[in-house]
DNA sequence: CTGAAAGCGCTAACAC
DNA sequence: GTGTTAGCGCTTTCAG
C-alpha cells in the first residue's frame, strides 16, 4: 500500500502538501497549478487509496454503522432498504448478527467505534438484556430501548385499509383469521375499527399455524364472504386447506393476506394482500438513524402505511355470489 | 472514551502495563497478581473498551471482509449464512451494495483495508469492468474474476438427484419445464443424464416465466407422467395455471421444483421440490475466503449437492393412475 | 517490573 | 508556499 509520503517524495514536496491537495484544500495554500496536477497525476498512478481508518482514529467520527439483528428470511429486505439508502449518504454498514448474548454485539460494535448502532428485529426479551452501561459511550443507537426501533410500520392503519377494501368490494360477513402474536393483534385492532365504524359484527378466530387444519373447520362453518388474514402465511395456508377440500377461491370467498412476501404472486390463485413494504420501510430507518447522528432530530416519522395490492383471491361479493 | 493511559494513571503503573494485561501478555512481563486483577477491574469499572480501529492500523491487518453485491431477495439468504459464519471466526462483514460501478465498491473496501473482498452475485458484465489494477493491492478476493467465486453447488448434480427422484417413484413421462437461464440449462443437463441413463427420451420445453399460460397447454399436450420445473417459481405457477384449469395436482401428473423457497411450504399443495441451500452455500462461501485469508489453499471445495424434498406434488405413478 | 521511544498513516496547527 | 511538530490510541521493543 502506497502513502502519502510516498508521493510526496516521488513528486518532489512536502507530505503536508499532499495531504491538503488530495483532500481538495489546497485553496489554503496557494500551491501551483502544475504542482496540483502533478500530485494529483501521481497518485494516481502509484495507485494510492487513502486510509479510512486512519482517518477515522485521527477525526475521531466514522461512517461506519453498526445493523444489530437476529437475522431472518423476513428482516432481510429491511436490511437489503437499509444498506441501499446509507451508500447514498457515504455510509457503510456493518453487520453483527445475535443469537443469544446482545451485549457481546453490542461490544464488538464499540470496539470498532461505529458512528451508530441500530438494532433491529430483536425479541425484547434481547432488549432487556442490554446492559445500561453501554448508553454512557453516548453512542446515538436506536431500538436498544425497547420503545425505539420499531418497523416504521403503521400495521394497524394498514390492516384497516385491508378491511375497508374487502368492505368496499360489498363483503359484510368478514372474519379476521390471526394468530396471537403482538403484531397479528395490531393488525385486528384495524380490523376492529374497520368493521365497528360500519356496526359490523365481529368475527374473530385465533389460530396457530400448526392448527390452521383444524380452525379451517370452524371458518368454514361461519361462512363467510371474506376472510381478512394477520399476514400471508396463514392465508396461503388457509387456502392449502381450501384446495385439499376442494373448496375454490374466490368463488366462495374472498381471502386477503397481509404482508406481501413473495410467495402472494406465486399462489393458485394469485394472494390479494396489504403490502408491508419491507425495503421502503429499512431506508426509512436509516434515515432516522442518520437524522439521530447529524443532530436533525425530528421526533415523530412519519409511519409508513400498506397498499392493498388486489390479486386473484379477493372479488367483489356480487360476482362471487353469481359463481357460487 | 476511556484510554489506556487513563486506566494506567489510575492504578498507577505503566501504560506498557496496562497494554500487556489487557492483552493477555503479562506473563511477559512477571507482574504481581494483585496488580493484574487491579488492572482488569479497574478497566472494566471504567468502562474500557479496546479501540479496534487502531488495532488496525498499528497491527496492518484487520479482520473485516467486504461483501460487495447486486442484493437482491435472492442472494440474502446466502449472505445471512457468510454473516452467521463470519462471527464465529470473529470476522466482521461490511455490506457493499453495487449498481452500476463496481469499481467503486471495491475502492470503498480498500479505503476500509479490509482484510477480503468477497463479490457475489454480480453479473458477469459487472466483473468484467473490474480494473485490473485492484488487483495488485494483494487483498483476498474471491469472485471478482469470472471464475470464481460463483455458488458452490452442483446444479447439475442436484437437478438428476431430482429426476432419479421421480423415476424412483415410477415416473417415465416426465417432461423437464425450464427457462433459458444459464442456471435453468445446467439443471437440464441433470435432468438429461439421469434420462439417458435409463435410456428415456427427453421431453424439454422451454418458457419463459410470462409464456407459462401459453406453454403450459404445451406441456398439457405431452400427458406427463411427471415435470420437473427448472426452478420453484416456474413450478409454482405451472400449478397456478393447472389451478384455473381445474387439473388437480399430484392426481394428474407429479410436479417438482427446484430451489426450495419459502413459497414451496405455502403452496396449495405443498410443493416438492430440490433444495439449494443458499445459507449453507454461504457459509461455505465464507470458510473459502477465510482459507484464503490464513492461506490455507484449498483448491477444491466441494460443492454442495441438493437434496430431495417429498411434499405433496409428488406421488406414485401407481397411486396417481390409480386416482386418475 | 517500568519508562522511553519508535512506529502505524494521517490531520492540522504553526512558524518559517 | 514548506517543513516541523504535536497528536489520534495503541503495540512492541528495549534498555534499565
Amino acid at each position: 500500500m502506497i502513502r502519502m509520503i510516498d508521493i510526496a517524495r516521488e513528486v518532489g514536496v512536502s507530505r503536508t502538501a499532499v495531504s491538503f491537495v488530495l483532500n481538495g484544500k489546497h485553496k489554503e495554500m496557494r500551491l501551483s497549478e502544475p504542482i496540483i496536477r502533478k500530485i494529483r497525476e501521481t497518485a494516481e498512478r502509484m495507485g494510492y487509496v487513502p486510509n479510512e481508518l486512519v482517518n477515522t482514529v485521527v477525526k475521531g467520527k466514522s461512517n461506519v454503522i453498526a445493523v444489530i439483528s437476529k437475522f431472518s428470511d423476513f428482516i432481510l429486505p429491511a436490511i437489503h432498504g437499509c444498506v441501499d439508502e446509507a451508500v447514498k449518504y457515504d455510509y457503510i454498514i456493518k453487520l453483527i448478527p445475535v443469537e443469544k448474548n446482545i451485549n457481546e454485539a453490542i461490544l464488538k460494535a464499540i470496539k470498532f467505534r461505529v458512528a451508530g448502532i441500530f438494532a433491529i428485529s430483536l425479541e425484547p426479551e434481547l432488549i432487556d438484556q442490554v446492559d445500561s452501561k453501554f448508553f454512557n459511550y453516548g453512542i446515538p443507537s436506536i431500538g436498544l430501548t425497547p420503545h425505539t426501533g420499531r418497523m416504521m410500520f403503521d400495521q394497524q392503519k394498514s390492516a384497516q385499509k385491508g378491511t375497508e377494501y374487502l368492505l368496499s368490494l360489498g363483503h359484510r360477513n368478514i372474519v379476521f383469521f390471526g394468530t396471537s402474536s403482538d403484531i397479528s393483534q395490531e393488525r385486528e385492532e384495524g380490523y376492529k375499527k374497520a368493521m365497528t365504524e360500519k356496526g359490523l359484527p365481529l368475527q374473530i378466530i385465533r389460530t396457530e399455524e400448526e392448527e390452521i387444519p383444524e380452525k379451517t373447520d370452524l371458518l368454514l362453518q361461519a361462512d363467510p364472504d371474506a376472510v381478512q388474514c394477520s399476514n400471508d402465511s396463514v392465508a396461503l395456508l388457509l387456502m392449502h386447506e381450501c384446495y385439499s377440500r376442494r373448496i375454490f377461491i374466490p368463488e366462495t370467498f374472498s381471502i386477503l393476506g397481509f404482508g406481501n412476501i413473495p410467495a402472494c404472486r406465486l399462489s393458485a390463485p394469485f394472494l390479494s394482500t396489504v403490502d408491508e413494504p419491507y425495503y421502503q420501510t429499512g431506508r426509512i430507518m436509516f434515515r432516522q438513524i442518520y437524522d439521530l447522528l447529524s443532530g436533525n432530530q425530528k421526533e415523530n416519522y412519519e409511519y409508513l402505511c400498506g397498499d392493498v395490492i388486489p390479486r386473484e383471491t379477493t372479488v367483489a361479493l356480487k360476482q362471487q355470489k353469481g359463481e357460487k
